[in-house]
DNA sequence: CCGCATCCACTACGATACTG
DNA sequence: CAGTATCGTAGTGGATGCGG
């Protein structure tokens, strides 16, 4: 491994602000953790990940084997799929199982928690589905925007 | 700007395997993009990422200048907030207001579409509160495992 | 004084080759 | 087939400097 991500991070519970916490935890003031030491935002930069991301999105309610993943994952490298895999099975949200057979087989699927947390990146992949038209319009004229900046400002010199 | 993001990718719509979409979006067949040039892919890549869920979850419903984002967002480099802010800018998700006077003032608050991105970010940051424990739990005991594991192999040898 | 671009050191990533 | 080891590259963080 490289990561050095047995730091142990503050056991911060649920933390808004510097005080009491609102539980619910949806309706809450704007303000939260956003400390990099606190547990919340490690996960966050976990799950919150690229590959994590499509990982589980394609693990809902199926084994995978890892040749599958790689196959499934387009782009993704053999070593970042095998570090993936590992982070989210140190977060119990990927159960990995190897058959002692030969060729060698290694079976990925989600546990429970990592069921739950599916619908939370289905949305999220859902949402992005959703508006994606908007946000390539947005790109454009961005760009477009640009371009024309950039030509006034060569005019201006 | 550094990254080449202005490549044009394959503008499929939603592409769940080869053809037809469910629109609901959630009971769906497992079977979805993941090709690396699909739009989809893009925007999943930009959102899922580390700085841009925490800048878009602290834009909730108000603006914040540079700095107090700067402030708020723990172990960030004003390089890659930059970075972040402008690419989220360039998707349509921020609005960036540039107060001309001195000293400089730039806000910066969520679009409408930002808005709408926002309630799926914060399920996100919700479900991580609500199993911060578990997956501490679990990690604890996979490198317990792993420990006893690697012990294991050293007395073998 | 704030926002942002530029320089440099570093770490993480991708591609390849090798092992069980 | 499912990884680990190695190495070159690209992206990231930190410090500096400049423009408004």
């Amino acid at each position: 491994m490289e990561e050095g991500t047995s730091k142990s991070p503050s056991h911060c519970e649920v933390t808004y602000g510097t005080g009491h916490v609102g539980d619910g935890g949806d309706t809450d003031p704007f303000q939260w953790d956003t400390r990099e030491d606190c547990e919340v935002r490690q996960i966050l930069d976990r799950v919150a990940d690229k590959w994590s991301l499509l990982v589980i999105a394609l693990l809902d309610r199926r084994k995978l084997r890892f040749t599958e993943l790689r196959r499934e994952i387009d782009g993704i490298s053999q070593r970042m799929l095998t570090v993936t895999l590992r982070q989210l099975e140190r977060d119990g949200l990927v159960k990995r199982t190897v058959h002692p057979v030969v060729p060698p087989r290694v079976d990925y699927e989600l546990t429970p928690l990592g069921g739950t947390l599916h619908t939370t990146i289905r949305s999220l992949v859902t949402w992005t589905e959703q508006h994606q038209n908007e946000i390539a319009a947005a790109r454009e004229e961005y760009d477009a925007r640009e371009r024309a900046e950039s030509e006034a400002a060569a005019v201006s010199v």
